[in-house]
DNA sequence: ATGAAAGCGCTAACAC
DNA sequence: GTGTTAGCGCTTTCAT
C-alpha cells in the first residue's frame, strides 16, 4: 500500500493535519516541523492522493479535454497547446477520443464529470441541446463550434474560406467547387455562407463527406463532373485525398484544378504539390480554450465568445486556372 | 451543486446505503425500492462521484495512456483501440502527451496516479530505473520497449527490418542505410541487430535522428553522401520526409533510392509514392496493453511478455537497384 | 504553530 | 431487504 497522510503524521510524530499543511499552505507550519515532516514524506514516498484532495476541496486541478477524432492532424498541435499551457497554470489536461460518436461523447463526459474540474469539448457532434444539458454537471468550453450561452473559442473560418475564394478568382478560376464535411458540421456552414455572399465566380458545393482522406479521394469524381476549376475542400484531409484521387484519374494539380484546403495541419506542407490552405490558428485556440475554462471554473461561468483569425497559406496547390 | 447520494437518500425515503446498493448491487435491494431510488436520482439528475467511490473502493476504472508524441500518426490507432477494447471492460481511458520530454512524463504519471488503476505506458523516454521505481505507484505495461519484470507489449520490429532488409537485397540493393531515431530507443536498437545479423550486404548506420519528418529531411544529405541505394528509415515519419528531402536534391524514389518506413501509417498510404513499410500491428498492441494492464491490476501484476508479429508490405517506394 | 474533530461522497461489513 | 456504523485520504474550521 502506499503511504497515506496518517502514516506521515505517525512517522514525524505531528497530527495529520499538520501534514496536510505543510503540503497545502508550508508557510504556516514551523520550518523545523516542515523540515521533519518532509523528510518522513520523502522517506515513505509519500505523495498527496489527488482524488481524496479533491473530495473535500472540490478541485481537481484536472481538465478534460474530448475531441471526435484525435487521428486527425489538426488536433495533437491544440492539445499539446492546451496541456502546456494548462501545466503553466498547474492543471493537467486527459484526452479523450469519441471516435465521431455522439453517444461515446455522452459517455465520456459523464465518466470525466467530478474528475475533473472543467472540459474542452472540440468540435462536439452532440446536439446543442444535450450539451446544455450536460453543462449543469461540469463547466465546459466548446471548441469549434457556436453554442448559444457557453464559453466558446472559434476560429473565423468563414474569413478564410473568403480569402481562398478571393485568391482562386484572382488566378482566374470561375468555377470553384466546395468539398463540405459531415452534414450537421458549424464549419461547413461557415464556410457555405461565406463563399455564397462572394461575387463574380460560380459556385458548386458538394457533399457532405467524411472529413478525411477517403472523403477526399471519393469526391475526386464529383469535382471532375462538376466542370469546377478551383476547389476549396472542408480541411486539408480532404484536400489531399482528393488530389490523390485526380491524380489517379490522370487530372494534374494545380495544372487542370486548384485545390486549397483547411487547418494547414503538417502533413500538408510535406506533400506533393504542397497544399495551399486556410491555416487554423490551433495552437492559440488550445491556450485560449483552456484561458476561459479556467476563468469560468473560477467564476461560475461567463459565456465569452473568443473568435480567432484565420489566414491564407498559398503553397503549391493552386496556380492560374488554365485556358 | 450537484445532487449526492444523501439527496437520493432523502428524496426516496430510504437510507444512502440503500441507494449506494442500487447502483452498485441492484440485485441486492427490492425492485419496489429500487424504482423509486432510481426515479428519484434521474429526478435529481444524480450520478455517482466516481472520485468518492474509487476512494472507498480503490478502483476507479480509469485507465491512464501515456504516449510521447500524440502527432505522430502511428499512436492514434493504438490509442483508439485501447479505449475501444477498455470500453467493453467498462473501463475508460485518458491520454497524456509527453512532448518527449522525460521529466514531463514523470510528472504526468504522478499526476495520474491514484486517479487510474494503471497506465499505459507507450515508447516510454523515461530510464528503466525511474520506470521500475514508480512502478510502485501505480502498475503500469509498457509498450514498445523492454522493461525487466514489467507486463511488456512488443512489436517484433527486429523480424520487420530482417523482412525489409531481404526484400531490399532481392530487389539488388547492395548498399543499404540504416536511419536510427532518436538516441535511447529500444525499436533503433532492434533494427540495428536484426540488420547486423542479415549478411550478403553493406549496412551503413545513420543518426541519430528526431523521429519526425523533419528528422528525415535532414537525413537526405546523409544518405545521398552513403552511397547506399536501399534506406530502412526508423518510421514511416522519417521515410516520408527523407523523400521529400531526396526528391528536393533531384534523387527520384525508387528508381535512384527505394526506402521502406517502419509503421504502416495512413499517411503513408496515400502519399507519393506510396511508402513501402513494416507494418505494426498498432491496434492489436493497444488492445493486448489493456487485457494485460486489466489482468496486472486484478493479479496484483504477472510480468507477461507479448510479442506481436509485424510484416512488410511493399508499395511503390522500394524498387530494383539501379544498375 | 499545532491539535482535535467534522465532513467531502461513497461503500462495506455487520446487524436486524 | 434495509439500516447502522466505520472509514477511504484529505482539508478545514475551530480551539488551544
Amino acid at each position: 500500500m502506499a503511504a497515506t497522510i496518517k502514516d506521515v503524521a505517525q512517522a514525524s510524530g505531528v497530527h495529520v493535519s499538520t501534514v496536510s499543511r505543510t503540503f497545502s499552505a508550508p508557510h504556516l507550519v514551523n520550518p523545523e516541523t516542515r523540515n521533519r515532516v518532509l523528510a518522513a514524506a520523502e522517506d515513505l514516498g509519500y505523495r498527496p492522493n489527488r482524488a481524496a484532495r479533491a473530495l473535500t476541496t472540490g478541485r481537481t486541478h484536472n481538465l478534460g479535454l474530448i475531441v471526435a477524432d484525435i487521428s486527425n492532424p489538426f488536433f495533437p498541435p491544440l492539445i499539446k497547446a492546451a496541456q502546456a499551457h494548462a501545466r503553466t497554470r498547474d492543471y493537467y489536461v486527459f484526452v479523450a477520443d469519441t471516435d465521431e460518436d455522439p453517444q461515446v461523447e455522452e459517455e465520456l463526459i459523464k465518466a470525466f464529470t467530478k474528475q475533473v474540474d472543467g472540459l474542452l469539448l472540440c468540435s462536439p457532434r452532440l446536439s446543442n441541446r444535450t450539451i446544455e444539458r450536460l453543462r449543469a454537471e461540469v463547466p465546459f468550453v466548446v471548441v469549434n463550434r457556436e453554442v448559444k450561452g457557453m464559453p466558446t473559442v472559434l476560429m473565423d473560418v468563414g474569413q478564410g474560406a473568403r480569402l481562398a475564394i478571393e485568391h482562386l478568382a484572382g488566378l482566374g478560376h470561375r468555377r470553384i467547387a466546395l468539398i463540405s464535411g459531415p452534414s450537421g458540421s458549424w464549419t461547413s456552414k461557415q464556410m457555405r455562407e461565406a463563399a455564397a455572399a462572394t461575387s463574380g465566380v460560380d459556385l458548386v458545393f458538394l457533399g457532405p463527406n467524411a472529413p478525411t482522406e477517403q472523403g477526399g479521394l471519393a469526391a475526386a469524381a464529383e469535382v471532375t463532373a462538376s466542370g469546377a476549376t478551383g476547389v476549396l475542400a472542408y480541411n486539408d484531409l480532404v484536400a489531399m485525398g482528393l488530389i490523390e484521387g485526380l491524380h489517379e484519374r490522370g487530372v494534374r494539380v494545380p495544372a487542370d484544378v486548384s485545390v486549397v484546403g483547411v487547418d494547414d495541419i503538417v502533413p500538408g506542407r510535406l506533400s506533393r504539390p504542397k497544399l495551399t490552405t486556410v491555416a487554423m490558428p490551433a495552437a492559440a485556440a488550445g491556450r485560449m480554450a483552456v484561458d476561459l475554462l479556467l476563468q469560468s471554473v473560477g467564476d461560475g461561468g461567463t459565456a465569452t465568445l473568443a473568435t480567432l483569425a484565420t489566414s491564407l497559406v498559398v503553397r503549391e496547390s493552386t496556380g492560374p486556372a488554365p485556358l
